[in-house]
DNA sequence: CGTGTTAGTAACCCGCGAGTCAGGAACTGC
DNA sequence: GCAGTTCCTGACTCGCGGGTTACTAACACG
C-alpha cells in the first residue's frame, strides 16, 4: 500500500548504464547523465543500486554470463564428439570433418556474440585499468587460450596434430587473432561476413602459409650467429 | 646568475613518472606522488611541466619513437633484400632464407623492445581509455597489421607464398600473437627465451598444424546447412 | 477524502586532486 | 657580505562528482 516504483527503473538504467559506459568510459561515466538520459534524478538511482560500481557490475555480469555460456557449449560439443571414440589410425577423416564443423559452428557463435557485445569488450579492454573490471576481459582470455592449449594436447596425443606444434604458442595465436577481430568489430559500422573469417582462420591455422616447397631441414648446423642454440623447432620456411 | 635548478629534476620526474604510472593507471595517477618519489614538492612540478599530460606526452613519447625506429629498420632490411632482386623462379631457397632470418631477427628485437617497456605498453592498452593516450598503442598494432599486408602482398607477387592466404587474416594473426604475447611479458618476473617464441611462431605461420594429409577439397557440395556459401577458401583440414 | 507509505527530487555535503601563489631558500656575481 | 635572481615549498583555491537527506509527489487502502 504505496506508491509502487516504476517498473522499468532498472532495466532503463542498466540500458542507459552500458551506454554511457561505452561514450566515456568506466572512469569517466557519470551518475548524473545517466540517470537523466533516462528522466531520473540522481537521488532515484540510489534508490535502486548502492554505488555506480553495483550497476555496472549488472552490464559487466550479463556479458560475463553470455561467454561463459559459450565456452561450456563449445567444451561439451568437443566432449560429446571424444565420447563417441577417438579414430584408431588412419581414417579419421569424418571425425576431423565433424571436429572441423565444431570449430566452425562455435567460432561463428563467437563472433556474433562479440559482435553484439563489441561497445562493452572494447571498453573492459581499453579502459578497465584500476577498477574492479580490470581483470574481466583478460581473464576470459586466459580460459580461452587454455581450452585451445588442452585442446591441442589432445589433438596431439590422437595424431591429430602435427607433434612439434607448440600448444602454448597456437593457443595464444588463436585467441590473439580473435582478440585483435574483436577489437576491429568495434570500429565497424555494420556486421561483417564472419564466414569469411573463421574459414580464412582456419585454412591458415590448419595449412600454414608455405607456397613453395619445403627446404630439409639443416642438420645440426650453427651458420647463424647468435640464433642457432636451443632449436626447439626445425625451421623450415620463411614467415610474412 | 642565480641558484641553478637540479640538473636531474626533469629526468627523475620522468622515471618517478613512469613508476606512478604503471602502479595507479594514467587516470589515477597524482602528481603529488610523483613529485614526492624524487624529494620534490608538488610546486616544483610546474616549474618542469605544464600539466600532469605533458609528462605522461614525455613517457609515452618515448616509447612511440623507440617502436617507430625499430619498424622503418625492419621495412629498410626488406626494401634492401627486394631491391637486391627477388628471384625469378625456382631456386628461391636462399632469398628465403635470407627473409626468415631478418624476420627472426627483428622479431626478437621486437620482443626485447616489448620487454623493456612492457610496464608502459600494458598501461596504455588496459588504460587509456578516455585519455589522449588512447590511440598509440592500436595506432601501432594497425601499423604493423599494414606492414604484414603489404610484405604479405608482395610475397605473393613472387609466388613465395600461397595464393589463396588472405593477407588481411594473416596480419591480424601475427599481429595479435604479439600482442598476447606482450601482454603475457608483463606477468612474468624474468625474462623468458625469445627464441623459442620466435621459432615457433616462424614455423606455424610457414607450416600450419596439419598432422595428417590433407583431405581433397569438396567439389561445391552443399552438405553443411547454413555455413557453405561464401566459400572463399577450400576448407582442408580442423583448426584446434 | 484522508492517511500512511513509498517513490522520487534537488539542494547539499564532502573528499579528492589539479593547478596557483606568496613567501622563503639557495645560489651567483660583485 | 650583499643584491639580485631563480628555484622550491606548502598552504590555498576551486571545480568535480559520488553519495546523502530533508522535502514533496504519487499512489493504495479504508
Amino acid at each position: 500500500m504505496a506508491r509502487p516504483a516504476d517498473p522499468h527503473a532498472r532495466s532503463s538504467l542498466v540500458a542507459a548504464a552500458r551506454h554511457e559506459f561505452v561514450r566515456a568510459g568506466i572512469q569517466k561515466a557519470r551518475i548524473e547523465d545517466i540517470t537523466q538520459a533516462c528522466g531520473l534524478s540522481k537521488g532515484a538511482f540510489y534508490l535502486h543500486y548502492d554505488s555506480k560500481e553495483a550497476l555496472f557490475r549488472e552490464v559487466v555480469g550479463q556479458l560475463e554470463v553470455q561467454f561463459e555460456v559459450m565456452r561450456t557449449a563449445r567444451e561439451n560439443a568437443y566432449a560429446e564428439l571424444i565420447g563417441r571414440g577417438v579414430p584408431s589410425a588412419r581414417q579419421a577423416s569424418p571425425f576431423i570433418a565433424e571436429l572441423q564443423e565444431i570449430d566452425a559452428r562455435e567460432d561463428r557463435k563467437l563472433l556474433e556474440l562479440l559482435w553484439d557485445w563489441r561497445d562493452v569488450t572494447d571498453v573492459l579492454l581499453r579502459g578497465s585499468q584500476g577498477t574492479e573490471f580490470e581483470g574481466v576481459m583478460w581473464t576470459m582470455l586466459d580460459r580461452e587460450v587454455a581450452r585451445v592449449e588442452l585442446e591441442c594436447r589432445a589433438m596431439k596425443d590422437a595424431h591429430l596434430l602435427r607433434d612439434d606444434v607448440p600448444a602454448d604458442v597456437l593457443g595464444l595465436m588463436i585467441v590473439g587473432t580473435y582478440l585483435l577481430v574483436a577489437r576491429r568489430l568495434s570500429t565497424l559500422q555494420e556486421k561483417p561476413d564472419f564466414d569469411h573469417w573463421v574459414r580464412a582462420l582456419q585454412t591458415l591455422i590448419a595449412q600454414g602459409t608455405s607456397g613453395i616447397p619445403v627446404a630439409p631441414p639443416k642438420k645440426k648446423s650453427t651458420q647463424k650467429k647468435q640464433n642457432s642454440r636451443n632449436a626447439i623447432l626445425p625451421r623450415k620456411k620463411k614467415r610474412s
